[in-house]
DNA sequence: GTCTATACGGAGATAGAC
DNA sequence: GTCTATCTCCGTATAGAC
């Protein structure tokens, strides 16, 4: 059932939803993309909230499945937190063309007031909650969601300034500093123990 | 002239291509919005292309004001860029509902690839050559872009993860700590002297 | 499930009267 | 300068044949 046309459909959308944003796709667009006609589109789909609201439903998936392997694979929690900075730079080509895929589809529905901007929402939150999680298995009880935010809005504007400029040598930077932070807060907590 | 029709249209589009984003904006909404007919429209802009242009060239002048004007009020470079960053809680309000007004047009741009693309960019850029004139007088010339660039980037990710929550007191919180960091910049480079 | 044909509305844009 | 009327294209969405 994997490539099924529906699954191919979903998958269409989500990148072209990412490419070009939401409102610039058309189901035509997708329709192509796939190689079929406009009206089979609509036997899977009836409308464009429908098919938007399944992708982000995709994305939310895959975003568990990526935090849920990140915590299988690192042995503690500064090294899973190490694993979200680094995204950064394992999709640099990507971010630096098209920003980051979850901060752009957040401030595209906050500005159509749509919908499903709550949903879109939610996978910002998943990554809020697993590296509030995170900072607190680190000692930072008190300050765990702050550091948590902090470092989901250092992240969200590394990709926009990065998407402006095309400037991948920025990035670079950014996460050392960003790496370099993460240790200041490690020591921060060691030494108050 | 300041209240002429063009003007008024100028202003009108303005303010609606930042609450709605650009590509939501219809002629239909600017000439309701000023209280004109959708054909006199056309007599002071040809195409929408001409419009947007037009605005971000009253931005880049706006912008521009701003900036010699925080240079003639602030005693120093410290003081100037305190400047910068209170823009955050000036307008907070606006921030959380429609995100910052520069980050988002260059964002929904480049994911149009539209040809207003770099004319968009430059008002970030105007930003980012004021700030980096502010470093270099306060002693870090060898770093001054690489500081503006940080201060652009941590500035563009608190608005956007506010306008996705919608939460004013994470604004507060890491304005505080803005602040703060550039008070360590101020002593860092009072130290290297 | 997939297609073609088509309805319908809204967008950008033009023509020409006043 | 401003209006109404109109054109054209493209978007979402539907109907019905295969």
């Amino acid at each position: 059932m994997q490539n099924s046309t529906r699954e191919q459909i979903i998958t269409a959308a989500d990148d072209l939803f990412y490419r070009q944003g939401f409102e610039q796709t058309s189901f035509a667009n997708i329709a192509e993309a796939v190689g079929i006609s406009r009206g089979n589109f609509y036997y899977h789909f009836k409308t464009k909230d429908e098919i938007l609201k399944t992708v982000i439903q995709r994305r939310l998936a895959n975003t568990r499945d990526m935090l849920d392997q990140w915590e299988a694979e690192s042995s503690g929690p500064v090294e899973r937190i190490r694993s979200f900075v680094r995204i950064l730079i394992g999709n640099r080509g990507k971010i630096m063309r098209h920003g980051c895929p979850v901060g752009t589809l957040c401030a595209e529905l906050a500005k159509l007031e749509h919908l499903q901007r709550d949903a879109a929402n939610e996978v910002m939150t998943l990554f809020r909650t697993w590296l509030h999680r995170q900072f607190v298995a680190l000692g930072h009880e008190a300050d765990a969601d702050a550091l948590a935010m902090h470092l989901l809005a250092r992240s969200q504007g590394i990709a926009l300034v990065a998407n402006a400029y095309q400037d991948s040598s920025f990035v670079d930077a950014e996460v050392e500093q960003l790496l370099d932070w993460l240790d200041a807060c490690v020591a921060q907590s060691t030494h108050a123990e």
